[in-house]
DNA sequence: TAAAAAATCACCCGAAAGTATGAGGCGTTT
DNA sequence: AAACGCCTCATACTTTCGGGTGATTTTTTA
């Protein structure tokens, strides 16, 4: 009795296999005299079992086993502080209150390196107005004035390492 | 294109489908001389479309959907480094090696801190000319050009916070 | 697909920064 | 005392920055 409870899923598979088996050998021979007989029994086959793999899927893989895959995770910042050789890692809340723009910010970096306007248009390969006019718009988003300035602040925010 | 693009997976469903019948039908006549051949046909029929439906459910039916209604939260503290207050130390080795003078340390960082000239002049209650002058000195005992260069190499001797 | 946001470029102008050069005062070092 | 380094200041000149305005193109988003 145990054997017939721990295995109940499996016997009805069974059982139900055998019972469409035995539904399709009835056809089987009402159908022998109609033409594409068979390619009518085959389409038949396959489609009942198709159903049947999609039905016995749903079962076999039942949410929990998936679900434990994909739970969601929420995550809580926590401020640590540490000391020493820092490698760099952007705040990203920081950096999005600031409303600066990915060009913006590599801009920005370039500029703490200590590259004139001229050379970062040139490593970006764009044209010095524009780097002029990224800026521009940079320093009124961090609400400054001077280049260096820009990078006090964004050094601060931890926005550029 | 963009219809193959958003059709893919149906496409490739259907593509299947075609595939499998052919191999199906490729395999019907070698099979009609053996016994039994009609009743094998149909399990590989059967067990093939099973599999089938098996794969198909578990692409149709992504976990997106089912987890969407047993979505579990899971609260997990990721730590974030923040920049903490750093206590800063001079480094005076690389400070005696620049060779810079009290006076030039004192212009530098101010320039860190993103002031003007002019405005470093009044703080050090002097004319910009003298500022000036510091500032060329002090660029070339760092090797650079641009103040925020300055600033970079400044921070990265440890000569400035 | 229309609207909004980013990225691109241009031109002008004034302010600031940076370069070059010279020079006077002041304390120490030889 | 002469030499040296540092701080101070000035003048003159060049380059770079930064502000303002306007426009086009590309990308993203609603």
């Amino acid at each position: 009795m145990q054997f017939l409870r721990k295995n109940k899923m499996l016997i009805i598979y069974a059982v139900s296999l055998a019972i469409l088996f035995l539904l399709l050998k009835l056809f089987e021979y009402k159908l022998l005299i109609i033409d594409h007989s068979f390619e009518i029994y085959a389409g038949t086959i396959a489609l009942l079992f198709t159903l049947l793999g999609i039905w016995l899927s749903r079962k076999l893989f039942s949410p929990k086993k998936i679900t434990t895959i994909i739970e969601k995770e929420k995550i809580v910042e926590k401020e640590v502080f540490i000391a020493g050789p820092q490698h760099f890692v952007l705040n990203q809340k920081a950096f999005e209150e600031t409303d600066l723009s990915a060009r913006e910010l590599e801009v920005l970096s370039l500029i703490a390196k200590g590259l004139s306007n001229q050379e970062i248009a040139s490593s970006l390969f764009v044209s010095v107005n524009t780097i002029k006019t990224h800026v521009t718009n940079l320093f009124y988003k961090l609400e400054v004035t001077r280049r260096t300035q820009a990078v006090e602040k964004a050094k601060k925010l931890s926005i550029i390492p």
